[in-house]
DNA sequence: CAAATGATAGGC
DNA sequence: CCTATCATTTGT
């Protein structure tokens, strides 16, 4: 499989969030090889996108969405669920882009349709906090050829963001099981 | 609909 | 320093 350069994150938020449909989560672990389909992610902008970790400034917490593209950007949210992000765009911008579910393809247990099972059942944790997306143990890889259609719609849980929650900055691949309900 | 559960941002 | 809040999930 084919690894995703650097150039591939230091694009527009957007584009890169669409791209990355269809896409391959790969992580090694010990001597398993987990890999999971991109199936579903949102866009955060930096600068003003309220819904935005980084809206607010760099922070102790967000302050790797600030750096150059191609890395991981792994949180707690809730106080049990980790939640994982690709950086985008040129260094001190803060956008990413959340993936929020795949499609199992190999060496995965449980569920994987939400940001927070997903990194259960891929073995995210903060340890991959700032971790390189173009290292050999965790990368994320070129698809094969399979046409699909790209759904767009408002993103999920970003209620208190007031106009920014309305935009259409979520996508997922029509028809596909493994989206996300709601 | 509310709880679980902990890091953290922002206010004091 | 304190605490309301959170890019979630699950169960009642």
């Amino acid at each position: 499989m084919k690894k995703l350069s650097r150039d591939f994150y230091d694009r527009d938020t957007k584009e890169v969030a669409q791209e990355l449909l269809g896409k391959y989560l790969v992580h090694h672990i010990e001597d398993q090889i987990r890999i999971g389909r991109i199936v579903e992610t949102e866009a955060y902008l930096g600068g003003k996108d309220l819904a935005s970790h980084s809206s607010r400034g760099m922070t102790e917490r967000n302050k790797i969405m600030f750096g150059p593209p191609g890395y991981a950007y792994v949180y707690l949210i809730y106080g049990m669920y980790y939640c994982m992000n690709t950086i985008t765009e040129k260094e001190g911008i803060g956008a990413g882009v959340l993936i929020r579910a795949l499609e199992p393809i190999q060496d995965i247990e449980g569920r994987t349709q939400g940001p927070g099972l997903l990194c259960n059942a891929m073995g995210i944790t903060k340890q991959l906090y700032g971790h390189d997306l173009l290292s050999d143990n965790f990368y994320l890889a070129e698809k094969e050829n399979d046409p699909f259609k790209i759904i767009k719609r408002p993103r999920i849980g970003v209620d208190y963001a007031g106009k920014w929650a309305q935009k259409l900055l979520r996508f997922y691949i029509k028809d596909n099981p493994f989206v996300s309900k709601r």
